[in-house]
DNA sequence: TGTACATCAGTGAACGCGCGTTCACTGATGTAC
DNA sequence: TGTACATCAGTGAACGCGCGTTCACTGATGTAC
């Protein structure tokens, strides 16, 4: 096989985009080689520097791609909860699940790439795509806060946002010892108490 | 120079633990290599395989070693301060400090570490290292809560180091950005309440 | 619609480089007398 | 205390391997007539 047809080296371009987003939330961006990755999608290394410019382009391109799920999958969730608290809750549930924490590759961005994203030099693109996404996620919470005060809703947002981030990456460090479920049930209990905490004080 | 005395080898030995713990913190364990790290501590690489079995071992000791700083540095903040809310100030502040934020080298390895430890195949000796002093640290916490009720104390403690370990992963990922100290001030303020806070309110 | 040819998506060998680890060697340290 | 020799901490070349990237090449696609 040499050369496909247009539509065909499109569709080979969004597979590699897709399949790197979610290979480099499981490994890490210095974890898969363009080689691995392009033996993912079914073709050979070679290929790659006809789509990207660089290993670094695209791991810009696949951590946007990735904020963008997510933040659709935000943004859906409060679109189903016209109450704001139940729109926290579907989001914060969701995001510090079993479901969640076991599936890296295809969750949020900010748990699966910020330590890395943090040890990247200042210049590299990957570091304003993160910003970028994590602004836009920010978003979504600060809009379902409501109390009145814009500054009180952004802090209230990057104070959540903090725990969930925390809690979920806490519990995949920990995977396989019962603390890891742990973190996730204390920190959604944070956020979003519930009632049956509070009986269990004398 | 060749054969050192037996002490010389035993400060190299601890030399190599110290600024592999602080290396490891700064670069991702995969992001410092043993040419690397000898080279640091002002070695060649060929000496390293004398003083440890692997890269792998080593790893786990640098790790355990970071935890036991900072376990100590919770403690004695702990011991410092008589009262339990002043002593979670104390460490809180600390935490979400810029320094902190800026020093990942000398800092808490949960902040640094928690993603590449997630990644580690569940049978490397840093897991378990990780899941140790993740223990010992969370035991901190959880003597300072009060609330008398030791589950109601654990979940608090649990909760608490999510907002803790996500605010400073999310500052550092975002460093140079204002959304970056923006991190750091919310998650203190989920924790700690100020006053003020409440004064914003209409 | 059919033919001739230019284009270019993908291939695979090769580039220089760095990785973790091994090992023969060196020569100062430590020890036995 | 002084000498002779065994020990072993550290050196640096080498192992096989994988990295990101380049490039001459292939042959089906796309286009001009």
């Amino acid at each position: 096989m040499s050369r496909v047809s247009r539509q065909q080296a499109e569709l080979n371009r969004t597979a590699i985009e897709d399949t790197s987003s979610r290979l480099f939330r499981e490994k890490g961006i210095t974890g898969v080689s363009v080689a691995d990755l392009m033996a993912a999608v079914g073709l050979t290394h070679g290929g790659f520097y006809g789509h990207f410019e660089s290993k670094d382009a695209l791991a810009a391109i696949a951590c946007a791609k990735a904020f963008e799920q997510s933040t659709a999958k935000w943004n859906k969730r409060v679109s189903e909860h016209p109450d704001r608290a139940a729109a926290l809750a579907s989001i914060v549930d969701n995001y510090l699940s079993i479901k969640s924490r076991n599936g890296a590759g295809t969750g949020c961005p900010l748990s699966a790439l910020a330590i890395d994203v943090a040890r990247e030099p200042a210049d590299k693109p990957v570091r304003e795509a993160f910003l970028a996404g994590v602004n836009n996620l920010l978003e979504v919470l600060v809009g379902i806060q409501g109390t009145g005060d814009d500054t009180r809703d952004r802090t209230l947002a990057l104070g959540q946002l903090s725990t969930m981030v925390g809690g979920l990456v806490l519990a995949r460090a920990t995977r396989g010892d019962k603390i890891s479920d742990e973190f996730l049930a204390a920190a959604r209990e944070q956020l979003i108490p519930t009632t049956g905490a509070s009986e269990k004080q004398p």
